[in-house]
DNA sequence: CGGTATCCTATAAGATACTG
DNA sequence: CAGTATCTTATAGGATACCG
């Protein structure tokens, strides 16, 4: 874990990350959703091309100039959870946070992270625990 | 999210917290397992127990001097999933990260973490949108 | 609009040494 | 074993100004 967490680089990577997948995409409006300043979006949209987690693709506005916009990849898709997982604790537990959801986009259904086992039983938090990669002896 | 990122601090307390979510409990032991120095542990460790998400309690080892340990709250556990989160990402797109496996602790059987509906049908990745909390108009 | 450049301050975290 | 203290380097990130 330790070289994902450094090749993600400081949290605000999950900030930008957050607002992508709200549908965050021109540069500006990451400065405005984020909070953060100009130098340091630019960074951080930067990194996480770089890692593939975003694409920077030209976008042309019917009439007018063209434009890059930065999506989600499906790598960028599959890291979503770790900012629902810390947008459910934080509703929880840190009175803060502008109230945002994960919903299923057919049915506008709320959904929530949950630990699952292969057969599809959904597992309860306090049952779960983490061991080495290797089968216990 | 912002305020709960600030109050997570570094990158380096969610390698605590996962080896606290592991079973780790001693002082020393977080050293050796996080990779990371003395002072930077206690740093993370005093965070994390003013956060309450773990608790520093006594802890007697027969015949032997009382020690502290520090385990994982409620509350703590309630975070794990985000370092659940970043291990599955890690593991499918990060050639890296020791093998670490989330288990139903009473049968051994893993566990992943997945979008999960109200109804609790488990619903795919790439049909879950973030949206503000308020209903869309 | 979508950035880059520069300056500044605060924090992170390694190395090393020391203490109860 | 469980930290604290000190020093140093690197990075984060705000403010501000500027550019195609």
């Amino acid at each position: 874990m330790r070289k994902t967490l450094d090749a993600l680089g400081p949290l605000s990577s999950l900030l930008v990350l957050r607002d992508a997948a709200e549908g965050t995409r021109r540069f500006d409006d990451f400065v405005v959703s984020t909070g953060l300043n100009e130098a340091t979006v630019a960074a951080r949209l930067k990194r996480l091309v770089s890692l593939g987690i975003l694409a920077k693709t030209p976008y042309a506005e019917a009439g007018k100039r063209t434009r890059d916009e930065y999506v989600l990849t499906e790598i960028g898709n599959e890291l979503v959870p770790v900012v629902v997982a810390l947008m459910q604790w934080g509703d929880q537990h840190r009175p803060d946070s502008g109230p945002m959801r994960a919903v299923e986009r057919s049915t506008d259904e709320p959904v929530t992270l949950r630990y699952v086992s292969d057969s599809g039983r959904v597992v309860s938090e306090q049952d779960v625990v983490l061991v080495e990669g290797r089968p216990i002896d």
